[in-house]
DNA sequence: ACAAGTATGTTGTAAAAACAACGAAACAAA
DNA sequence: TTTGTTTCGTTGTTTTTACAACATACTTGT
């Protein structure tokens, strides 16, 4: 079961967060008397938050390993995410009272995690508590991250072919690299995996396109042609 | 070309906004000279900022119409969103210092727009501008739903067929609707569009899946049957 | 009521993807 | 080096999807 856990979090740590971020560990008591973060330990399988719960309070992971878990209107089960010490979870929801959890929050593992409350996050305390500012600056950027990262992945995946969900992603890699020669982050694979389409197929198509002069590549680089062929 | 627009907006208009959504008017003076927008006009066809950019505020759409495009490596363009009066465009980047546009923004029509800097959102003022709160509040709120509605579209589409994209989409509608029997948003052709799947393709489908006793439905309602068949 | 237009279901065919199975190359460990 | 493992390309088969074309039912405007 699950304990109210002792607050044995360092400032080291926690300064080293995406939400902690920027502030010092000087600054971090006071940040942290005053958003009143509530702490519990959790076993392996437990159930920290369940679907269909209207939370109020943002996560964060100490220690251990959390999975986001889906589960359909026939019971089937989807890992939708797996967070480590650091990681938030639950930001979408919290400052959305009365938008019930789509998914379920489950230690994979015995871990440790503190809950703040969105309204402390949010609400502006005394003058002395200026790391706030700090504070709600690194969730809009997590939050606007999140959503850049979705948007595009969805662009990939909503064109209707392998071909064109690769060329997608590599132009969009082009982009991010300001080159037509990059390196992607990924193995045959993991980006069959990230464009959800088949391992090989995809493979089969890579070279397609290869032999029809649209690009080259070798393992993880990329060359993409954008000359005309004669 | 695009002038310094006169600030001619009504406080009735703004007040009902996604972004200044639950401050009064009387209160919208203040907030406005705090946060000092700018006002810009554009002609139909004119870029209002440009893939590649490096932007540090946040648009709001006054009046007309404005698109947000995609371009990709060999110059293919894409229609991502349509908005309208009231919506915002660049929260997602006008956070993050250093990520640059991957679409651009044009006016589909002649089109007035307010341009927030980022930094004046989030930095505290006087005492007295207490309403930036609730500005920061509603711009949270407003990155965290889109945020659900791409995970949510996300999880759909990630499936790798037609029938088990039908059936992740109908069980979230379930869930939303809290019942087995639901109402759907959509018509045919506009589900398919959403599932990124062909129209008749899908209609197969749905009939395939309705013979054999998964569910029911009539025009745009929904029946899912969660009982085990004989 | 009537006509025109739209939405939905249905079917057959061609194209594309998933799947399975395998060989070669690259890599890592003993 | 040798061995075992992973990655990647390749091929053939089966399943699924896209596409086109059309029939029917429903909607809307007159």
């Amino acid at each position: 079961m699950s304990t109210a856990g002792s607050a044995q979090v360092s400032y080291a740590f926690l300064k080293k967060t995406a939400l902690f971020r920027g502030t010092t560990e000087a600054e971090l008591p006071t940040l942290l008397g005053c958003i009143a973060p509530s702490y519990r330990d959790f076993a392996k399988n437990e159930m920290i938050l369940h679907q269909g719960e209207d939370i109020t309070s943002i996560g964060m992971v100490l220690s251990g390993r959390v999975q986001i878990i889906e589960e359909d209107f026939w019971g089937n089960r989807n890992i939708i995410a797996d967070l480590w010490a650091g990681d938030v979870f639950g930001e979408s929801y919290a400052f959305l009272p009365g938008e019930l959890l789509r998914v379920s929050v489950i230690a994979a593992e015995p871990s440790a995690v503190m809950m703040i409350d969105a309204r402390h996050m949010l609400e502006i305390c005394s003058s002395a508590c200026r790391f706030h500012t700090r504070l709600v600056q690194n969730l809009l950027a997590e939050s606007a991250k999140k959503n850049l990262a979705l948007t595009r992945k969805l662009s990939h995946m909503s064109k209707r072919n392998t071909r064109e969900k690769l060329l997608s992603y590599l132009s969009s890699q082009s982009l991010s690299a300001g080159s037509d020669l990059f390196e992607i982050p990924f193995n045959r694979q993991q980006l069959a995996d990230y464009l959800c389409v088949d391992r090989s197929a995809m493979s089969n198509e890579l070279c397609k396109m290869r032999d029809e002069g649209l690009l080259t590549f070798e393992r993880s680089s990329f060359h993409l042609m954008g000359e005309i062929k004669i």
